[in-house]
DNA sequence: TTGAAACCTTGTAGTTACTACAAAGTCAAG
DNA sequence: CTTGACTTTGTAGTAACTACAAGGTTTCAA
């Protein structure tokens, strides 16, 4: 199998592919003759798993982790758990932060409708008005707001959601 | 005003404020003798701005776009709430997605307790399994799956959040 | 035979919004 | 005079790819 078989037959691309060779994912093929990378179906089976938890959002190196595991026999069967787990302790994270971040941005939606027609729109003042004020804590608190994992976590009056 | 005594005001990192400048977002201050930056209050404004949007999470061309709109009179009006809908839109959409995902992962998590205390953990037999099953196009939609935003959307039985 | 099309190889750079580090210059206090 | 805290610039790293460049291979048709 050629790489763009493989790649064709998990419904990925064929950089995908070698870039999950060179981060350690897919083990590497036997070459042929004029240097091209020769698959096997064990190589479909690995790259179909790979795929699918990254379709469940995990990151490689949860992904990596699990591989590591599938190929040990017994004694990890907890630890598997415990990396699903904590995938979707993350994921509900996230969701709590959105759901906050949808109730401010409603509110700044609101504070326009409220205004429009105007001169300015309300949105905008809204926004400059805000992040003038001393009370707006909002981007304030470093350990919860624009987080490097890109999920802000909104945090003046966190107005519960409905 | 130096540039730490700035980043401490916005509660923030003096490289954010030099990483700003150099994306445009931020105007270059005059300098001192020694070459130190010297900022002014109206630095301080922006910036609170800047923050305030990023704790919002907009991404950074939105906040581009919003400052612009604050230098220009009117006329804009409508376009700054275009801006925030989009990125209501944007954040409604990831809430949507992660709720998929959280349904899988918790279903993959009750497959393993019916299986624990067994040879394998259940969770990395259901997650092999799954990647094996021609049923599972889970990973098969690259419209949806895997997105560069990093957010999968769970594509198979979306089975609805309780 | 020549050329084009479609594959393959490697390497590099780009994306987001920073963060961390290195090497060097500046300034104030003890 | 040294120590420490600040500043400057530049570079590299993060996640998971994606896109591109420059070249080699294979196959097919004119």
């Amino acid at each position: 199998m050629q790489i763009k078989e493989l790649a064709q037959a998990a419904l990925t691309d064929a950089q995908t592919i070698r870039f999950y060779e060179k981060k350690g994912l897919m083990p590497a093929p036997t070459r042929l003759d004029n240097g091209y990378r020769d698959y096997q179906p064990v190589h479909l089976e690995r790259l179909h798993f790979i795929r699918h938890c990254r379709s469940l959002d995990m990151p490689l190196a949860d992904v990596a982790e699990l591989l590591a595991m599938t190929a040990q026999p017994r004694a990890t069967a907890v630890h598997a758990e415990d990396v699903v787990g904590k995938h979707l302790q993350r994921v509900q994270q996230k969701i709590a932060s959105l759901g906050e971040l949808q109730a401010q941005l409603l509110r700044l939606q609101q504070s326009c409708k409220a205004q429009h027609a105007n001169d300015s729109c309300g949105v905008l003042a809204e926004l400059v008005e805000a992040a003038k004020g001393e009370a707006c804590a909002c981007h304030g608190k470093r350990t919860s707001a624009a987080k490097p994992d890109g999920f802000a976590s909104a945090s003046h009056q966190p107005a519960p959601l409905q």
